[in-house]
DNA sequence: GTGCGTGCTGACAACGTTATCAACGGGTCG
DNA sequence: CGACCCGTTGATAACGTTGTCAGCACGCAC
């Protein structure tokens, strides 16, 4: 900025009036500036400019995933990074596969660069009092996909009790009455919430709960299609299964044909992934807008950065149920005789 | 800092050394400090910190990518991280959907914030001639999954060619002799490659090219689903078809699927995808590795950002041919009979 | 002619940090 | 006993930028 200041013939404050466009520069210097700029190629310094900014804004914010590979993730960080580029926004992406102690060192990252926001969506077993002081002194934080604990903050999540139990409730509106489900760790919020629906639609319609059924923790691919194996090798297999995650109703879905019962034993699943569509049976989810969730957390944000301090808002999306086939397979006579 | 120096009682340059772990400084002027930094919750700067420090290192990089929530773009931003992150580097991420422009503006706004390196699938069109300041000004740079225009620097990208070749030698091993091609707009330059390879390969098996058949610049599924239906209406359709890139292999077996025939016409895709093993058939593809490439491309970037400055080297990944079931679907008879 | 407003301009301090270097105290060696 | 060295320590400048403010030139009203 020196050298173009010297170069121009004229002080280093007018440089910095020309690269911020602001007004008061004649014609002369101006266009003097602008020749220096583009022969010496200079590159203003955002992070020198927002350090002696009065109001200390970066134009950066932090947003911590539980895998930016999972498809949900990345389609989710996609309509984040749209919100954010409209208002020059840069977004550092981070992933912190279901451990706390990977969201705080993240965290601890982003705050040291000083980003303006965070978005995040805590790991199963984390504790966000610690975030406390970070949100005094100025730093918007919005969850999302899941609530935080211990710290009032705005969210916007998907409604995953209500999805469970719209799941159970097609199913056993098909006539199941023998319903599994397949859940991930339990420390993690949605997979609670989604336990905790397909309990309660169960308990509401007087069916049967039975833990030998009931599988959480639940991690991979792999694992969900190891637990649906099982439990279709059971003395009194269930008619149904309800898969609380993607990955999950993949699984189910290799056991189901590894055991040739992908047409006999009913499918449903929570999150609509590719393809669900062409597997045959295709398969019924419950389908939650991943871009919808982003977008409308990404608006909280930037409503928060602009100065908005009423209390904080909470935004529930309803996940959708998406009829393909899967889920419309009636329990099989055979079965129904066993009991 | 000042505050802490202040109840600690010591200079703000001791403060420094003990946020620093700089040696020199007695054990207790250290606790005294840790005391402070603990109360006041005191976070050092790092935008300050790299402001003043001699080697100007921010330790961000940006990373350009096509559409981050593109499984292959999410795989291979995610390996890009996990190598960073071992380094305390953060990553920007960006999509830029094929659009040169978009490409400059977020290379801008990096460079504004003085990243240290760039990551950058170049997208079609697009022109690098302009980062020859940057690169001489110290920031590294690695193209990834495409070549960079116009500018010698690393690379690491799949063998398009090879790997279309594969698929078509394959179709042909088969008996096929009729084979389709899909492919993305040619300006890109990976959907340019897998075409020459395709064409190179039959050309080598002295069979006849028909332009009927081969078909470009499909820029999406229903894209790609139109396209094949109109290929399996011909008076003569083709026996096999390659589907250049993962979406136009998802939207080939839509419209296989809608026509009946996803028993009777091969079909070879480029780029896995999830499910590909479990559709009915299953869908034989040309595999790359994204996560291999962002890893190889960041260890790369960092080799450079530790003083490697040896002429730019060029990694050529091998794609490889995952066999599953539709691609080893042999030429039909009444085909056949046709010619 | 004087006073005053207005539009431009640049010198200087400051943002939060680290690099440089001088100063201090205490020990060792000749 | 003095010279010297070494480990600590903090005052100060500097990183690249913007905020503040004073100064200058000009034009206009009285």
């Amino acid at each position: 900025m020196r050298d173009v200041a010297a170069i121009a013939g004229v002080g280093i404050k007018t440089v910095s009036r020309v690269v911020n466009d602001e007004p008061g520069v004649s014609t002369d210097l101006r266009t003097r500036v602008l020749a220096a700029i583009a022969r010496l190629d200079y590159r203003q310094d955002l992070n020198a400019s927002l350090l002696r900014r009065s109001e200390r804004k970066t134009a950066t914010i932090g947003l911590v995933l539980d895998d930016i590979s999972n498809p949900f993730s990345s389609a989710l960080a996609r309509s984040v990074e749209d919100v954010a580029r409209k208002r020059g926004v840069l977004v550092f992406a981070g992933s912190c596969d279901e451990d706390p102690s990977r969201e705080r060192e993240l965290i601890a990252n982003f705050q040291a660069r000083r980003v303006d926001g965070l978005m995040l969506a805590p790991p199963g077993g984390a504790e966000h009092s610690y975030l406390l002081s970070e949100v005094r002194a100025g730093t918007a934080l919005v969850f999302i996909d899941r609530p935080g604990q211990f710290l009032d903050a705005d969210s916007v999540i998907s409604d995953n009790e209500g999805g469970a139990r719209q799941a159970v409730a097609h199913l056993a509106g098909v006539g199941h009455r023998r319903i599994a489900f397949l859940g991930d760790a339990l420390a993690i919020h949605t997979a609670k919430a989604r336990l905790d629906g397909y309990l309660a639609e169960l308990t509401q319609r007087g069916l049967e709960i039975d833990d030998e059924i009931v599988r959480s923790g639940i991690r991979s691919i792999a694992q969900a299609e190891a637990a649906t194996s099982q439990l279709l090798r059971l003395r009194n297999p269930p008619t149904a299964i309800f898969a609380g995650q993607n990955l999950l109703a993949i699984g189910a879905v290799h056991a189901l044909r590894a055991a040739g019962l992908e047409h006999s034993v009913a499918l449903v699943g929570f999150d609509d992934f590719l393809l669900a569509d062409l597997l045959e049976p295709a398969v019924t989810v419950i389908a939650q807008d991943p871009a919808a969730i982003g977008r409308d957390a990404a608006d909280l944000l930037f409503e928060r950065l602009d100065g908005d301090r009423s209390p904080s808002r909470h935004i529930v999306l309803t996940p959708l149920l998406i009829v393909r086939g899967s889920g419309e397979i009636p329990p099989k006579r055979r079965l129904r005789r066993a009991r």
